[in-house]
RNA sequence: GCCGGAGUGGCGGAAUGGCAGACGCGCUAGACUCAAAAUCUGGUAUCCGUAAGGGUGUGCGGGUUCGACUCCCGCCUCCGGUACCA
């Protein structure tokens, strides 16, 4: 027989099981098929970039992967797909250097991803492969766009945003950090331009409510909370001396309104201009138009060192009617709460910082106990005197006037009862405020799904009609913006002409894209229908298969796409578009794989191709000094980079899965030895000879239908037990440690039950399926393993009738007996106690107590 | 600073209140071989001891418990996120 390969070839069996999973279409997913549960696994689609896949990629897919086999072997009926996530800035930067299309580009990379997402042997149901960058499928993100709009949750905004010159593009707030871009890391400047902006502000407030009742990290979830940032505190307003004018603050604490001693608007605020006095305009205007042209740079390098200006006015403070003065500073932010503050320098420490470089007055009305003002390395007496600032709990005092008095209260009444009389005196109110901002939503580049907005003659906006969609990209010759700024599809001069169909007006279209977000925010809506033309998706399969149940992915994912995308699934369930208001029930991050890299005394990391390997050390080539190994973030510069390819052409796709679920714990990081690979490379060898003899290439001579023995039946049921429970819990690592024991144990014996190596391959296909449909072939079947029935276990099967007994005295171990299973604690504690050594070990020592733990241990306490 | 996660042999890790180090890598001795590779068998935390055996040991210091890697309190270190949000 031609493909009876005689010992383990993953070369040969491997192409050859991916060839008949495709041709078989054995993965597909039956939409709507009541017959059985349904089961969504989804992974995060990749951006394909030129690079090709890490060894990071394979890591979460081969978790799902196993998971959704395993499911399948349960009676599930599982929709696990794959796509691209393709539009994005490296296709476009290529674009501009060497204009080539990036379209043309995308399919190479997409080509590349393909290939090897197939050489791992996924199960995925390739009929539903989709991509962000085909029209068909950027039609409906146009589409949910245009929803978005008609539900007024999208709007134009000139505004300061986050211009980064070198990428030639806006970015959003979280694509920038410390003042440079999250890709490239070039330096980003403010610059007012228009934009549009989607407004995730107002689902603030159920976007937090849903975080509860998710199946997430708690860390994610924890992430997700602090973005969206809630606080709940008071508004209320400052009248300005000698004016009409009132300023609004929004505090968190209204409790110490009677130490407020000044006031801070932010430079941007409106009032500024109005309330400044004349001989202060110079000094004002200088410091507005510094802060403005600051970077986000500069801003947070400024952070340490605060900056401000008197404004030359005076507000009042309500409670008290004593007049402070009111200064500016870019410490104080126009985009949160109102832009304003009141400032409170003896209990804030962004206050007391700009107060004592300021000379301004620092008043305590509250007062710490001792107890904690020493567990913070405080003296009370400094606190009270306002020359050290506290912002925790205490007492009020000096803060009564003729009406209200909160003297005496501690901070949480404190807080109530003020805001109480602020309300009822009409000065203020409960308020809540939110970290969050808009989502700024266009972006000035040309690889991006383009908006369905027209700019009309008459200076309105409108959406194209629904039947217009997609609107295409279109050609370019140069991807560069303009040279005044504009986005590269201003050069598109006959594309930007617009006439409307029915009322015959006259625009030209938007030219800003849409981030790369958007294509990634309902991806997994369209696996659900990938090649609908009428709809997104079809509101039946949509029913069926939503929720995703499990949802995999790296968790630098955490805030952004997990958030964006939690926002447009509201919408569209408020829409009436999607059955549930939440995608994901469950969210699972894998953790990173680390390279290997050395770094020398001084802490300095060396690029791997700069060490020598002597006698198990390493040395530096150059300097000959001796380096330590440490795991580091796999990178071009350490030359550390593993390339999924290489190993699979070495050991194969089965080695290459088992030993990344072998690492260690899914969700922690791990470093990525070559050598690892070695031992589950091992492994699939030795289950291989378990079941083929390598010299004939049939079933191995111990193999028959002889009885199996009682130890051989203990050893199948515990490990279908240990696998089941562990793959059932993710816990890949010890099911792979489990079925090596059994190999281990089972190639020892000269006796090998037919049915059990059945199960075996059963247990193994999850985890290694190609070996697994291999030798499942061999053993005599003709069709696919995937849907057969997953192994149970007989718990009679796991019992033995007598079992070592560790005997304690003392905690400290001295003995082990061998006891029946089914004795109970007193008759274990009176067995332990009459036998031999152990009554040696007692003799002249009074027995306080005994514990026993049934088919455990024994512990005899004595004195 | 704040939030989150993690610290166990030479290395990856296992054990979540009950024999610490399963399983794997590496190292090591032996078998097979002319030899090597592959394979198989044994050893491999540490200290004392020829051995039998005993002591110590899960980042550090306390505590709870018959019993703690595991639970509680207080620290230290590393990793990830976040940062003037009033």
């Amino acid at each position: 027989m031609s493909d009876n390969h005689t010992p383990y070839s993953p070369a040969q069996i491997e192409p050859k099981w991916q060839d008949y999973w495709r041709v078989n279409k054995t993965f597909k997913a039956i939409d709507c098929d009541y017959s059985r549960p349904k089961l969504y696994v989804l992974d995060m689609f990749p951006y394909p970039s030129g690079d090709g896949l890490h060894v990071g990629h394979p890591e979460g897919y081969t978790a799902s992967d196993i998971w959704c086999r395993y499911k399948r072997m349960r009676g599930y009926n599982v929709l696990h797909a794959m796509g691209w996530d393709a539009f994005g800035l490296p296709a476009e930067q290529y674009a501009v250097r060497t204009g080539t299309h990036p379209a043309e580009t995308t399919a190479k990379n997409v080509d590349t991803f393909r290939r090897q997402l197939e050489s791992f042997g996924f199960s995925f149901d390739w009929d539903r492969e989709i991509n962000t960058t085909d029209p068909k499928y950027y039609k409906w993100t146009q589409w949910i766009f245009a929803k978005l709009y008609e539900k007024g949750l999208a709007y134009e905004s000139k505004q300061p945003v986050n211009w980064c010159p070198e990428l030639g593009t806006v970015l959003a707030n979280e694509e920038v950090i410390n003042g440079r871009s999250e890709v490239g890391n070039y330096p980003v400047i403010r610059k007012p331009m228009r934009q549009w902006v989607l407004k995730i502000t107002e689902y603030a407030e159920r976007l937090l409510a849903g975080i509860d009742d998710l199946d997430w990290p708690e860390g994610t979830k924890e992430m997700q909370k602090n973005w969206i940032g809630k606080s709940t505190g008071a508004e209320l307003f400052f009248q300005v001396q000698d004016s009409e004018e009132q300023i609004k603050v929004y505090t968190t604490r209204p409790d110490t309104l009677f130490g407020a001693t000044y006031m801070v608007l932010a430079p941007e605020h409106p009032l500024v201009d109005k309330l400044c006095a004349s001989e202060r305009k110079a000094a004002i205007r200088a410091y507005q138009e510094a802060a403005a042209a600051k970077s986000e740079l500069d801003r947070s390098e400024l952070n340490k060192d605060k900056t401000g200006e008197f404004i030359g006015a005076y507000a009042i403070n309500p409670v008290n009617s004593q007049p402070i003065p009111i200064w500016i500073s870019d410490y104080v932010l126009i985009s949160y709460g109102s832009g304003a503050i009141m400032a409170v320098p003896a209990h804030d420490s962004r206050d007391f910082e700009f107060a004592s470089k300021f000379g301004l007055p620092i008043k305590c009305i509250l007062r710490p106990s001792e107890e904690d003002c020493q567990a913070a390395g405080l003296e009370l007496a400094d606190v009270l005197a306002g020359k050290a600032c506290w912002e925790g709990e205490g007492e009020l005092f000096d803060s009564a006037n003729a009406e209200i008095s909160i003297n005496g209260l501690p901070v949480p009444e404190a807080k109530k009862k003020i805001s109480d009389w602020l309300e009822s005196k009409g000065i203020g109110k409960a308020s809540v405020n939110y970290k969050l901002r808009d989502w700024l939503f266009s972006r000035q580049r040309y690889w991006g799904e383009p908006f369905p907005l027209v700019h009309y003659e008459d200076g309105s906006v409108g959406l194209v009609p629904e039947d217009e969609l997609p609107v295409l990209l279109p050609e370019l010759e140069d991807y560069k913006p303009t040279a005044d700024g504009e986005p590269p599809l201003a050069r598109a001069k006959q594309w930007l002409q617009y006439q409307h169909p029915t009322t015959g007006k006259r625009g030209l279209r938007e030219t800003n894209t849409m981030p790369q977000w958007a294509g990634s925010c309902w991806y997994y809506l369209r696996y659900l229908d990938p090649h609908n033309d009428e709809r997104g998706w079809d509101p039946e399969k949509e029913k069926y298969w939503m929720p995703v149940d499990l949802y995999i992915g790296g968790s630098e994912h955490a805030v952004l796409h997990l958030l964006y995308s939690r926002f447009w699934h509201m919408v569209l369930y408020d829409l009436g578009h999607v059955s549930h208001p939440e995608p994901w029930k469950r969210l699972i991050h894998q953790g990173m794989i680390l390279g290997i890299s050395y770094k020398d005394q001084r802490g300095v990391l060396v690029a791997n191709d700069m060490v020598e390997h002597r006698d198990g050390k390493h040395f530096h080539k150059e300097s000959g000094e001796e380096l330590t190994m440490l795991p580091a973030k796999m990178s071009k510069s350490l030359k550390n980079v593993v390339n999924p390819d290489e190993i699979i052409e070495r050991y194969g796709a089965d080695a290459f899965r088992l030993y990344e679920m072998f690492m260690g714990p899914l969700t922690e990081v791990k470093p990525w030895n070559t050598d690892g690979v070695e031992g589950v490379y091992r492994f699939l060898h030795k289950a291989w000879r378990m079941i083929i003899d390598t010299q004939s290439g049939e079933l191995a001579a111990e193999i028959s239908d002889e009885a199996p023995g009682d130890e051989a039946e203990r050893l199948l049921h515990q490990t279908i037990k240990k696998v089941s429970e562990d793959i059932e819990s993710l816990s890949y690592n010890t099911a792979i440690s489990q079925l090596m024991i059994y190999v281990n144990e089972t190639s020892r014996s000269a006796k090998r039950n037919l049915e059990h190596m059945k199960t075996f391959v059963l247990l193994l296909s999850p985890l290694a399926p190609h070996i697994a449909e291999e030798l499942w072939q061999r053993l005599g079947h003709k069709e696919t393993l995937a849907y057969e029935p997953w192994p149970k276990y007989d718990e009679s099967k796991l019992k033995v009738a007598e079992v070592e007994i560790l005997v304690q005295i003392n905690g400290k171990p001295r003995g082990r007996i061998m006891l029946p299973m089914e004795a109970d604690k007193d008759e274990m504690i009176s067995l332990v106690q009459k036998d031999e050594q152990i009554a040696k070990l007692l003799t002249g020592k009074n027995i306080i107590k005994s514990v026993a733990v049934p088919g455990r241990l024994v512990n005899i306490v004595v004195k």
